[in-house]
DNA sequence: CCCCCGTGTGAACACGTGTTCACATAGAGG
DNA sequence: CCTCTATGTGAACACGTGTTCACACGGGGG
């Protein structure tokens, strides 16, 4: 079902049809009206690839969401896409599955795409130097990319960082341990840093610490290996809600420990189950609407305005008390 | 950067780019690495869109997700994802938001696409009619389309039903309750079904019950109701984990009522949660792995073979026994 | 020598669109 | 009447591919 199909059907030329669907072409109103009826009816739409192949925008935006499989990530995804659809852009989902290969990856860059959202700090730098060269934007969540390029959204990681230890530190507690990230990811260095430094101000140090997936398992594992050796431990900063909730989970029911009485438990993020009253988690809040509003933003500008000058949106955290710290 | 750059780059024709590119075409050896080693250095891909509009694939596949809310669909969707891209196929986003207007989703079949896979039963019928007519297939999980037409998955909802019922029965209840998902969808339909069938067969009847939205708070909401009204209930099917999750929360903590001394939960899915120690929950499993190979079979196949008789693939549930029964 | 076939090659085409270009029509102003 | 402008209109083009078509070359069999 072409456009000369509609023309045939309808009585008038191919350009007359393409007209009909272009705001502010001259085309006679009611040439206009007899063209849409006949479309409808036909059931034709414009073919979006051929009109890209002009220089149009395809509206195509790949969206790279490393693992999803953490549920703070789920969520953002979620509304990201919610968001991209309303502004009639259509996300081309690529998973971060480690069993894909590098190049079934580089695939993807095929396609006319307008912008490429990069999820997370996992970019494959081959990856991201291919979209340079093609001149493709690319926006950067949750990292703050520091080679000149691409624009950004983070929330302030060394500040979230700095008020949980604050909190706990105002709380009275004094043995802190920390359950880590992934330790490669630059967001999971700044979270580091920032505990440290604060509690350098309190001529504190860590007294334990160590890495997690980000998972609950995770969490949970760390947290046994952590209060197994370590037990004078009576703060426990982890890097993100569902490793909090896991070792939330072994204090109570496995090391039998009172939290929030002998030990405080405090999270990143706040997602849906940080709330729940089963564990009812202190935590900092990561703003998942705000960081969609900016990134959205930051995609409309760029599209419209390419040669702009790289922006880095921070977002401000904020801290949701409940019961564990 | 097109296929012509490459053959001047390599001094070569135009129509010796393209075949180098194209398994099993006619070109000296020699050449085709030549023309490989300039498209490299030069950051040559061929366009897809192109292609596709000669007839070749595209490659895009639409998926359509529903609302994303439920922990279930998006532990489905990421595996989803992941799947079709280790298939080198690529999957655009149709969120479910109901925030979006109709005739933007329809504006996506202005792409070039393979096919449509939608999770749920919420298909909009204008949607469905018009991929009919463009002759898209379109593939649903979670859902039997009864109309002829595409090709399904889904589990055995009312066989689900049954199996959860009958635990329960022989585990000594007889005042069964249950939180069912929204009314209209036709799932919701076959699983109240298999419930009452089950119960009927030891001339028993459902002595309470209620509709949730599919999550946590709904689940908790709808046990309130419940068991402020009907404390005698000894038994509590919910239609999905994240339901059974607010529910024994409520049951638990704010009821102070026994699981599974007092009152046994059941739930369908076997979320990750479902497993987290604070719940334990007992459930129906609905194999996410299964459930997307057999996505992707239907999707080979019919591409493959577009005149292939539809097929309904059914998934068969098994009991996930934990502690709450 | 002639014919045939397998291999290689470039020119040309089709795909479906948005836009530009040249041209037509008509009404207004001198 | 002539000129100029505003409004419509269809033909033609460009976009970047994969494939078909016609043709060229060379070697083997009769």
């Amino acid at each position: 079902m072409t456009a000369a199909d509609v023309a045939d059907h309808a009585g008038v030329s191919r350009s007359a049809v393409s007209r009909a669907f272009t705001e502010g072409a001259y085309l006679d109103e009611d040439k206009r009206q007899r063209i849409l009826t006949s479309a409808m009816q036909l059931g034709y739409h414009p073919n979006a690839m051929a009109a890209a192949m002009t220089g149009a925008r395809s509206n195509l935006i790949a969206v790279f969401s490393g693992a999803i499989n953490s549920e703070y990530d789920s969520e953002m995804l979620s509304h990201l896409i919610s968001a991209l659809n309303v502004a009639e852009k259509w996300p081309v989902l690529l998973s971060g599955d480690p069993a894909l290969p590098e190049d079934a990856l580089l695939s993807i860059l095929r396609y006319p795409l307008d912008a490429l959202i990069v999820r997370g700090g996992s970019v494959s730098p081959a990856l991201l130097e291919s979209c340079l060269k093609l001149n493709i934007p690319v926006i950067v969540s949750g990292h703050v990319a520091h080679e000149a390029g691409p624009d950004c959204v983070a929330r302030r990681n060394d500040g979230s960082a700095r008020m949980a230890t604050e909190l706990l530190l105002d709380r009275g507690r004094s043995k802190f341990a920390y359950i880590g990230g992934p330790e490669d990811w630059s967001s999971e260095l700044e979270r580091l840093n920032g505990v440290r430094s604060c509690l350098a101000g309190q001529s504190l140090e860590l007294v334990a610490m160590t890495h997690g997936d980000y998972t609950f398992d995770g969490g949970r594992n760390a947290a046994r290996d952590l209060f197994g050796s370590a037990s004078e431990i009576d703060a426990l900063i982890c890097a993100n809600d569902a490793m909090a909730l896991g070792a939330l989970s072994h204090l109570r029911h496995e090391a039998k420990l009172d939290v929030p009485g002998a030990v405080s438990v405090i999270g990143f993020d706040d997602i849906a189950m940080a709330s729940w009253p089963e564990f009812n988690l202190t935590t900092v809040r990561n703003p998942i609407g705000e960081t969609v509003d900016a990134i959205l933003r930051l995609l409309e500008e760029r599209l419209n305005w390419p040669e702009k000058p790289p922006e880095i949106v921070s977002i401000e955290p904020s801290l949701q008390l409940r019961g564990t710290h």
